[in-house]
RNA sequence: UCCUCAGUAGCUCAAUGGCAGAGCACUCGGCUGUUAACCGAGGGGUUACUGGUUCGAGUCCAGUCUGGGGAGCCA
């Protein structure tokens, strides 16, 4: 097969100066078609960029000119033409067609049509919806935000650790998981108290797919000093809302010789280097959110990038709370988690920034968070954004054994199911902290897209797995 | 898992318990610069499924399935 060299959309719009009137092949697919008698109109999509190029044929210049009028949308086609500058129409420059040609048909029973298609429909034809215009943004958004991620740490000198998937570990601690197993279920072997005898399986133990990387992380932490995670997370809980998946990433940081503060100028620059490095490199995309999706996207973005985040204890946080106590359907207490309400008038009213919530009771946090001096609270911290609330959750870890033990036997945990994990502090354990970013919530948060159903190429939720 | 709303043409939606409709899309025709092009004509239906009430059900009732939103859980 002949090699096509083609030119992308993007060269052109980027470098139209090197490109006006010379001859050029596009291949792309028709977004739309209009024909007049002895002419037509073309928007070209090639996926190379957001915006489509148009492409003007005309009767006397192709031989194939009334098969190409009939082209409906999502054809694929090779164009051969000039382009030519339009100053005076709507678009800056379109192609004078020298030749069409057909690579793939595209019939007329075609699920896309030239007009908005609701998210719900498009979630039932999730192979087709990333040649729309909304999904052409958010998946090109996602790409652009995951390298900005990987390259905000690699620039300070983290090491990018790949924490495993499958896990024998069944104290991560963070909700329901997917067992990993080949044991045939219709002929399960089971001890005398009638539980399954795992010994037969593929790991010899229990597994499961991880809910969190953070433990492993913590261990190379260890050795790296710097190190983060970014890798596919799952949790099996009966989650229906339109910010739960089954199967989601996640950003996790950890820093040896790191406190609570460290913690929060690292969630607090990080947030700010990879907004920044997306409105930059993806303008047309973000300007399409602005526009269709969120009209108070770039202004909100733009003001977190901004401000220096605020700070407030959980302690002082529920005093500024109870004030408002009237207006909440649920009553603010100490002792009591915040829910959402309260964490988005705290960042959207009180403070009208980003805001840092920490020392938190440790009865609301998880047993790894370190016990601060008050014997009642741990460096916890959340990070609470306007327009959605907590976007980040951390801490710093408690490095003293003892204290890590007994909070391990006051949750009724077992010490030996720690053991690697205790050995961090038996040998030269230090001060650490990391924090976790769901990195779905971060791709809503910079798209305005409120459901992370449309934010993941093929999503699984409860009872929905189709692709 | 709980609460709540919805399911009618390919899509988005109408239709008081009384003949199943529109716009867009599609097919055909027209139009010399369109921009969600425009103008004319045409085809297109197991009203999610099962049962019930009724002379008569898209509409009322019960159950099931699927989807949206809210809650819980959390990222």
């Amino acid at each position: 097969m002949k090699d096509i060299n083609t030119t992308t959309v993007k060269q052109i719009y980027r470098q139209p100066q090197e490109y006006f009137n010379k001859r050029l092949t596009l291949a792309g697919w028709i977004r739309s078609n209009r024909d007049s008698k002895a002419f037509g109109f073309i928007e070209l999509n090639d996926g190379s960029f957001f915006k489509n190029i148009q492409i003007v044929f005309e009767e006397e210049k192709l031989d194939n000119f009334k098969e190409v009028t009939k082209l409906g949308v999502g054809n694929a086609i090779i164009v051969d033409g000039i382009l030519v500058e339009t100053p005076n129409a709507k678009q800056p420059f379109e192609i004078k067609a020298e030749s069409i040609q057909v690579e793939g048909y595209c019939p007329s029973e075609y699920p896309l049509q030239k007009k908005r298609h609701s998210f719900e429909f498009l979630r039932t034809i999730a192979h087709l919806r990333p040649r729309t215009n909304t999904f052409s943004a958010v998946f090109r958004v996602r790409s652009i935000l995951a390298y900005a991620i990987h390259k905000f740490f690699q620039e300070r000198d983290f090491v990018y650790v790949h924490t495993p998937i499958i896990t024998g570990s069944d104290c991560e601690g963070a909700g329901e998981m997917f067992r990993v197993t080949t044991l045939d279920w219709n002929n399960l072997t089971r001890n005398d108290k009638g539980e399954i005898d795992f010994s037969d399986d593929f790991f010899g133990r229990e597994t499961n797919l991880t809910v969190s990387g953070q433990l492993s992380a913590e261990a190379y932490a260890m050795a790296f000093r710097n190190v983060y995670t970014f890798g596919p997370t799952f949790r099996a809980e009966n989650s229906n809302t339109p910010r739960h998946a089954a199967e989601f990433w996640m950003i996790e940081p950890e820093m040896a010789f790191a406190d609570l503060y460290d913690d929060m100028a690292l969630a607090e620059d990080m947030i700010k280097y990879i907004f920044s490095y997306v409105l930059e490199h993806a303008p047309e995309e973000m300007e399409f959110f602005n526009k269709f999706i969120d009209q108070g996207l770039l202004d909100r973005l733009n003001n977190v990038i901004n401000s220096e985040f605020a700070h407030v204890t959980y302690t002082e946080a529920v005093e500024l709370l109870k004030k408002n106590n009237d207006n909440f359907d649920y009553k603010v207490e100490w002792g009591t988690d915040l829910q959402t309400e309260h964490e988005r008038y705290l960042t959207e009213h009180v403070y009208k920034k980003p805001v840092f919530v920490t020392d938190y009771p440790k009865e609301i946090k998880a047993f790894y968070m370190r016990l601060n001096d008050d014997g009642k609270t741990v460096a916890a911290m959340d990070l609470l954004v306007p327009g959605i609330g907590e976007i980040i959750g951390g801490s710093q870890r408690e490095e003293r054994l003892e204290i890590l033990d007994q909070r391990i036997r006051e949750l009724g945990m077992k010490e030996e199911d720690y053991w690697w994990y205790r050995d961090l502090r038996k040998y030269g354990g230090t001060r650490h902290a990391g924090f976790g970013l769901g990195f779905e919530r971060a791709i809503m948060y910079l798209t305005g897209m409120s459901n992370i159903r449309d934010v993941i190429p093929f999503p699984r939720t409860p009872k929905s797995a189709e692709f």
